[in-house]
DNA sequence: ATTATCTATAGATCTATAGATAATGC
DNA sequence: ATTATCTATAGATCTATAGATAATGC
């Protein structure tokens, strides 16, 4: 229960997580953003979601598109300054094989195990608007390293030079997998084996697992699968 | 040149392909639906993308989710046809692993070659309203095919269960592939070759090449590349 | 008479702003 | 005084319908 801070109170309680108001407009624009789109989200279906007005919004966000950067915003990251310590990391520690398997596994956990489907904003036509081009550079990016990781695997195996691609291909797929509800609790580590074998390591996958879910434990955290998780 | 019909005639002349007015109104809707979504896409927009009034697209369609429901069809169909013909087609005369490269690179080649990149339109939030449930049926049929031809090729390589649901979810990823600019011209056949290097058939590649593409000239044709093919 | 367009518009949104109101904390 | 809500609304859409107009073909 939070104490009431200053400000006016309002008529309908929330029933949304999140510690402000602000979070819990968050919460309600991802649920509603990714289950019918952006463009068919009125601000006052978010507002309703939340229990106030819809010209309330307007005093944590100054446009629709401000909050949709913001939910943008915080989906790669995490991926993405993961597979930045990964690569940061020497390859001489630990295999290149570990390195891309555990990039896939933590991208792909992250992706089926958010509260909400948050991968599909990416694939939302508002989202290549000029305004979000940094978020598309940051998932650009994180496509890059991916390319990276597999051209090394590919150099101390006899895998395809396009491997990373492949990767990142598989991974994303995990967004519609999950919107077409047809994700399972090992969706993730599944994929992040299938890349391994398609690099012709399946003799050595249990060593590259083991290597993989240690990387994961020092440079991140496969993140905790939320208990209300939708498929939307 | 197309003689004159009956009906008034426009004021402005139309640029778009398309022998009737309902195939420009389907080409520019096509256009606009995969390029900036549906419920951004205005039927004024359309309209002026065709080059008549917006009043008159109703006399070709009743509804702008009609417009969708058309696109949404033309789709899936020609690859689900090629697909329940590999399965029908007895699994002996040919091998498992050239039946399921065929339906990717067929697949494939759709998703790739196509003017438009319809295949955002099976993502966009309005396809999974009730109408159009009869479209996604078609591409959960497709996507069961895949998973018997991986359970075929299962049997007699050492692939694993899941090959088809991967050789799916390879084939759709081509979307957002073609989304973000990122095809190539062999885009559809490597990942085909990707999913016989997942069965572990690399060895065997070129004798499955040249049988999947016999069973392609056999039961469909890889569709020509459209001149004017767009990446929206 | 039929077909395909046009003009004009009703009715329903939807985003964002203006300004009032009710709480807190100094 | 500041903060967070509220009511009310301007202005800009957007979809679909009604009915006029201009061509063809019988």
């Amino acid at each position: 229960m939070t104490t009431a801070g200053p400000g006016r109170p309002r008529k309908q309680q929330a029933v949304r997580p999140g510690a402000t108001a602000r979070d819990e407009i968050l919460d309600a624009a991802a649920e509603l953003f990714t289950g019918q789109g952006f463009a068919n989200t009125s601000t006052r279906a978010i507002a309703d979601a939340v229990g106030i007005r819809q010209s309330s919004l307007y005093h944590h966000f100054s446009t629709k598109d401000e909050i949709l950067g913001e939910l943008l915003g915080g989906t790669v990251s995490t991926s993405l300054d993961f597979a930045r310590a990964i690569r940061q990391h020497s390859a001489d520690a630990v295999s290149a094989a570990a390195r891309l398997h555990a990039v896939v596994l933590f991208d792909g956990s992250q992706l089926c195990n958010s509260r909400w489907n948050l991968g599909v904003l990416y694939h939302l036509p508002e989202a290549r608007a000029e305004i979000f081009q940094p978020f598309m550079a940051a998932r650009k990016e994180l496509r890059t390293i991916y390319s990276e990781l597999g051209r090394e695997l590919a150099r101390v195996s006899d895998a395809d030079q396009g491997l990373g691609d492949t990767a990142f291909r598989l991974v994303e797929s995990l967004i519609n997998l999950r919107a077409d509800g047809l994700i399972s609790t090992d969706s993730a580590s599944t994929t992040a084996d299938t890349v391994m074998i398609l690099a012709g390591l399946k003799r050595e996958l249990p060593a590259v697992r083991t290597a993989s879910r240690d990387l994961i434990s020092r440079f991140g955290d496969v993140p905790e699968r939320v208990s209300s998780m939708k498929s939307a």
